[in-house]
DNA sequence: AAAAAACCTGACCAAATGGTCAAAATGAGC
DNA sequence: GCTCATTTTGACCATTTGGTCAGGTTTTTT
């Protein structure tokens, strides 16, 4: 293969760093940064220490492109944040995406929360460019809407650290959620009924009108009042 | 001393273990217990690392003195939400004292999220009994007030997630949040709007009455409709 | 003051771990 | 089938780290 183009990565090379990517982010979610150990990414990548470090120089090299993929992948789902101007449809995509990813992919989160929980060594960077510019222009669109009155008056940062918040922690602290359940996950069900109360509680709680009447037992027009 | 209480420790010892168990803990939480190391934590204390292990054998027997200590201030916190049997008030009292946690003693917090994102291996059997007790206990007295009418319907293990994963993120991703607010930590009139933000929309996300216009700017008595 | 208990610490060790390397195997293009 | 880049791997090394230990110092008790 001596003309191949630079760019171009062999079939081989690419299923490797596939293989080696999805054990390194396993390994990382489990056992943070200095807990995984190249060994056990490589074997649970099926192939040896050596190897590994052939296609990944370094440790942190490979951690930094897990860094980066999940940074990704959480920048498609912000993404749905703007499916619609109004504020009902599009903090109910944007949440359901965020809960969505992390029940389907709670290892991307888990790192993230360890890197973040360690002062963000390797994503600093992302930090300060991309992340702030992103809450910055969603802050203004919330800050719009208040102002529009479509919702009532709220701080638009710390609500959206509350989103974040709470879906992440059905990825970061699944197991805690789980061991409540009765050690096993939330089922499909339960699932649905988390991501209803979440945004429920969100859109209600910010005086947007919730989406007409989803649920089998009517909610009251009026919140019900305490002098019962 | 021949004849000390044997349950009596000598002021050395309780200003050693001290010493030891404050630097354990913010060595735990920034670098977790694989990144954590006896050497550092001694040298953070002040002293020979011969001399921690002359007061903790082990450094998982350290790493579960700390848990165990974070867990009891967890717990003292959880009371709060029995001071009054009013959604609000009790509401109010709890989501206020753990965000106090979080902004006082951070690093308890992060130890506890490093901790569950690890599959709990240290503290498994209190979530499995104290925290699975205390949760079930409280959700039935949400459920009680849901089915007053003193609240809206809502799940109540899902309302409790939401409120931990909340006022944790403050203390758990405290550097995400300093980063995106400039490089600095919330000053108190932020923290106090942080606080009013999540304790307003939880209570209005239930439909539990706000506390009678406490804001100087007063909200409209009806939340704000989207026909503007 | 003497004895006993408690406390302190420099030096050391065995295991774990990130990374290297030289030699071998593989496979594409001619 | 020859050439050469790519890939694979066992063996190896330097460093880090949890933990030990023997011998010393200080404090308490009698």
């Amino acid at each position: 293969m001596r003309a191949r183009d630079k760019t171009q990565k062999s079939a081989v090379r690419e299923e490797n760093e596939r293989a080696i990517l999805k054990a390194a982010e396993e390994v990382f979610a489990e056992r943070g940064f200095r807990g995984a150990t190249t060994g056990v990414i490589a074997d649970r990548a099926g192939i040896p220490k050596a190897n590994l470090h052939y296609y990944f120089p370094t440790k942190e090299a490979l951690y930094r492109r897990v860094v980066e993929h999940i940074f990704n992948v959480w920048l498609d789902a912000a993404n749905t944040f703007d499916e619609s101007d109004d504020p009902v449809e599009a903090l109910t995509a944007y949440i359901s995406a965020k809960m969505d990813i992390s029940r389907a992919h709670p290892m991307g989160s888990k790192v993230w929360a360890n890197e973040i929980l360690h002062k963000a060594p390797v994503i600093q960077d992302y930090l300060e460019t991309t992340l702030r510019d992103w809450t910055a222009s969603r802050a203004a669109v919330i800050d719009r809407w208040v102002a529009e009155g479509k919702i009532a008056p709220v701080n638009a940062r710390y609500l959206l650290y509350m989103i974040w918040a709470t879906t992440q922690h059905y990825a970061d602290f699944n197991h805690q959620i789980d061991t409540l359940n009765g050690g096993a996950p939330l089922d499909d069900a339960q699932f649905e009924d988390a991501k209803k109360t979440v945004i429920g509680i969100v859109l209600a709680g910010i005086g947007a009108r919730p989406p007409a009447a989803p649920s089998p037992a009517p909610a009251p027009a009026e919140p019900a009042r305490a002098e019962a």
